[in-house]
DNA sequence: CGCAACATTGAACGGTATCAAGTATGGTGG
DNA sequence: CCACCATACTTGATACCGTTCAATGTTGCG
C-alpha cells in the first residue's frame, strides 16, 4: 500500500505508525508492509467521532495512527468509567478480537487518524505472521498492565495520587513515543473526562488539580499540561514506569 | 509425560487443566500434550505460598491446574490492591511473559497445583505450534477482559455493587469451568482480602454483607458462598457474563 | 483448652459526592 | 469585530458513603 523505500510519497501520519511497529513491537519491515497492505483506507476522525461502538460486532482490528481515543464503558445510572487511554500508534482493539462483540465505545479525543484491518485478513496474516500475532499478543499485555496500575489507583489512592499518577503515564507513554513532552503536551480532556477516568468527580478534580497547581507541580490550561516538578510528581503518584517497559523496544521477552 | 491414552495414568489434577485447554482455549490434542511435556514436576502449594514473587525475574509460564490464587499490588503505605484472582486452569502470567520481571506477587489461596514451562522451551513451542501462541494471547485478553470490568466497579459502583458484581463473577467462571456452584462453593477470601479486591475497607465489606445476606441474596460462613437469589444479585451488580465470553469455548474468534 | 486469626459492632471522622450558583472560554453568526 | 451562546471551569454549602479507630465476639486449629 505504502512505498517504504520513498518515505516522500508516504502521508504523513505513517512515520509514527511505523515506529511503533518496528520499535516496539519489532516488527520486520516485511511484516509492516504486510500489515499495512492488508489495511483499508484510512479513516480521518475528529474528536467525539465513535472508532468502535460498544456492542458493535468485532470486524476489525483498529490502529490509532494519530491523536487520541478512549474506551468507555457507560452505566444504566448515566455514570461512565474510561477504562483506556489510546495514543497514536496503539491498537484499539487487539485484546477485544477475541470477542465477538466489543464490551466498550472508543471514541477520538482528537482529530484523529486510523487504520482498519479487516478480521479475515488479519487471520490470514497471523497464521503466515507468527511475528505478527505475538505483536497482537504484546500489545495486549501491555495494555493490561497498564490496566492493572489503573486498578491499583482505583482501588486505593487518593485523588491527588490518582491525578499525579495519570499525568506521569501519560507523559511517559508520549516520551516512549518519541514526543519531546518537556514543554508540555495536549491532554485533551475536560475536566469531567479526567473524572471518568480516575473514577471520580468532576468537581473534586477541579479542586485536586488546584491543590497540584498551587503546590507548583504541573500547569493545565486549555488542554495543555507542562509537569512542572517531574520528581514531586512522581513522588506523590509513587510512579514507576516499569510497568510500561511492555511499549518499549524490548530487550527481552517471551523467546 | 502424561499418558492421555490411558486415563487412569493421569494425576487427578490433569482432567481439570485439559477441560480448560481443549475446551476454553481450542488447543489439539498434540498441542495440550507438547505443553505437558514442556512443564516441569508439578508443584504443590498450601494457602499463602508465594507463586509468583513481585520484582522477581520471569522465568517461567506458571499454570494453575488446582486451587485459586490472587495477583497482589502492595502500597507502601500498607495498603494492598488484589488485580486478580485465578481459578484452576488460568494461567497466572501469560501477559506478564513480555516483562522482565512481574509486577505483582501471585499467591495460593487455597491448596493448589501449578505447572511451569520454562521460557526457553515455552519459547520453541510458540514458534513451532501458533496455536499455542494464540492460546496464551487469549488468556491474555480473557483477563484483560476481566480487569476492565474490575476497573468499572472499582471506579464507579457502590460497595454493594461491588461485591454483588464479584461474587456473580466468580460463581460464572466456576461454572464455566464445570464446577456446579449451584449448591454454593468455596470462596477462600477473608473479609480483608474481599476488599483488597473490592477496593473496600474490611469493615465495610462486613457491614455490606450482612445487608445482602439480610436481603435474602447470599449466603457466606466459612468460607462457602451460596448465591439464594441469582436474578436479585444480578440486577443489583448489573451483571452481565459476556465479557466473560473470552473464557467459554469460542464459536468466533481473531480468525 | 488456649491462642491467633477472623468477624462483628459502635462511634467519630473525613474525603468525596452532590447540588447549585456563578465565572471564564471559545466558537459562531450577524 | 462584537454579541451571543454553549461548553467548560470554578466556587461554596451540605450530605453521605465509606474509613478509621477501638473494643468485643467468634471461629478454628494446634
Amino acid at each position: 500500500m505504502f512505498d517504504t523505500a520513498n518515505r516522500r510519497s508516504m502521508p504523513q501520519y505513517v512515520p509514527a505508525l511505523v515506529s511503533k511497529l518496528a520499535r516496539r513491537l519489532a516488527l520486520s519491515l516485511s511484516d509492516q508492509q504486510a500489515l499495512l497492505a492488508a489495511s483499508s483506507t484510512p479513516r480521518h476522525a475528529v474528536r467525539g467521532d465513535c472508532l468502535i461502538r460498544e456492542d458493535g460486532e468485532t470486524t476489525s482490528l483498529v490502529i490509532l495512527c494519530r491523536g487520541m481515543a478512549r474506551a468507555v464503558r457507560s452505566l444504566t445510572d448515566g455514570n461512565q468509567q474510561i477504562v483506556a487511554l489510546f495514543v497514536a500508534g496503539d491498537m484499539l482493539n487487539a485484546g477485544d478480537l477475541f470477542f465477538p462483540r466489543s464490551r466498550t465505545s472508543i471514541s477520538a479525543l482528537t482529530s484523529a487518524i486510523s487504520l482498519s484491518i479487516p478480521l479475515e485478513q488479519l487471520g490470514r496474516l497471523i497464521t503466515n505472521r507468527p511475528a505478527i500475532a505475538r505483536a497482537l499478543w504484546q500489545e495486549t499485555a501491555a495494555q493490561a498492565a497498564i490496566q492493572q496500575e489503573w486498578m491499583v489507583w482505583l482501588g486505593r489512592r487518593t485523588a491527588k495520587a490518582r491525578l499525579a499518577h495519570f499525568f506521569c503515564e501519560v507523559s511517559y507513554r508520549l516520551h516512549i513515543d518519541g514526543h519531546d513532552a518537556r514543554d508540555g503536551f495536549d491532554l485533551p480532556l475536560t475536566q469531567q473526562e479526567l473524572a471518568d477516568i480516575l473514577g471520580l468527580s468532576a468537581v473534586n478534580v477541579n479542586r485536586v488539580l488546584q491543590v497540584l497547581r498551587s503546590q507548583d507541580l504541573i500547569e493545565l490550561r486549555s488542554n495543555r499540561l507542562i509537569i512542572r516538578d517531574k520528581a514531586g510528581l512522581y513522588e506523590i503518584a509513587e510512579f514507576d514506569p516499569r510497568y510500561l517497559s511492555g511499549l518499549e523496544p524490548p530487550d527481552t521477552g517471551a523467546n
